[in-house]
DNA sequence: GCGCATACCTCGGAACACTAGGCCAACCCG
DNA sequence: CGGGTTGGCCTAGTGTTCCGAGGTATGCGC
């Protein structure tokens, strides 16, 4: 998958990810590759600069945990959060509706 | 439709609003807007750049023309340009099949 | 002659994803 | 008990990409 691909719908595949429950970084990583079937196996340099710039907007809060000695910080949707996955998973359905039509253009 | 949203994705529907048949910058434009129903209207500043970087890539080729006086330039794909299309619809479908699973995930 | 649509172009800025690094703790294996 | 692997976090810098703003020029209707 070539990554270029993603730009613009990380911030919905994060939410989208933290909408079935609290997870840190590490995690939220891996249920996008499971959920993808393999797919997206996002690099961390992406997700985490990302996380705190959804913590930024107030889309996601974060608190400090320790599990078996390791730290992590858990993050988990805000209300305003989960109204912006709704508008973003609205946005990716006339998106690729949109998209779907004109690659059918030349057909 | 946020801009964002088509990051990655615009020389795929350029390629596919070429494999229609030749067409000059501004048409393509036209032709883009109305087969996504208006969802994607493309400012000249992102087309123009595009269709040179895809020149610059042997995908399409140009050739200028002469029109009621006005001057346009004349994109067509090359077979070059055709098997990447072909790839980027393989693609497209792959990146919205993962999309599509990964924001079910919350639900 | 003026404004509007057609048609091309470029320059700079901002956002974004990623590469490449670095840090530290726990666990497993020999 | 030493070293590698895994888990887990982070940032600085780089390249790409899209877009807003601005510029040029022609033809057409009024």
């Amino acid at each position: 998958m070539r990554g270029e691909a993603l730009k613009g719908h990380l911030d919905g595949m994060l939410l989208a990810a933290l909408a079935a429950g609290p997870a840190h970084g590490y995690l939220v990583i891996e249920s996008l590759r499971e959920a993808s079937g393999g797919d997206f196996d996002l690099p961390e340099g992406t997700v985490y600069p990302a996380l705190h710039r959804l913590e930024q907007a107030g889309l996601i809060r974060s608190r400090w945990a320790r599990v078996s000695g390791r730290r992590r910080r858990i993050y988990a949707l805000t209300a305003k959060g989960r109204r912006e996955l709704d508008e973003r998973r609205g946005e990716w359905r006339r998106f690729a509706g949109a998209m779907e039509a004109v690659l059918e253009v030349g057909r």
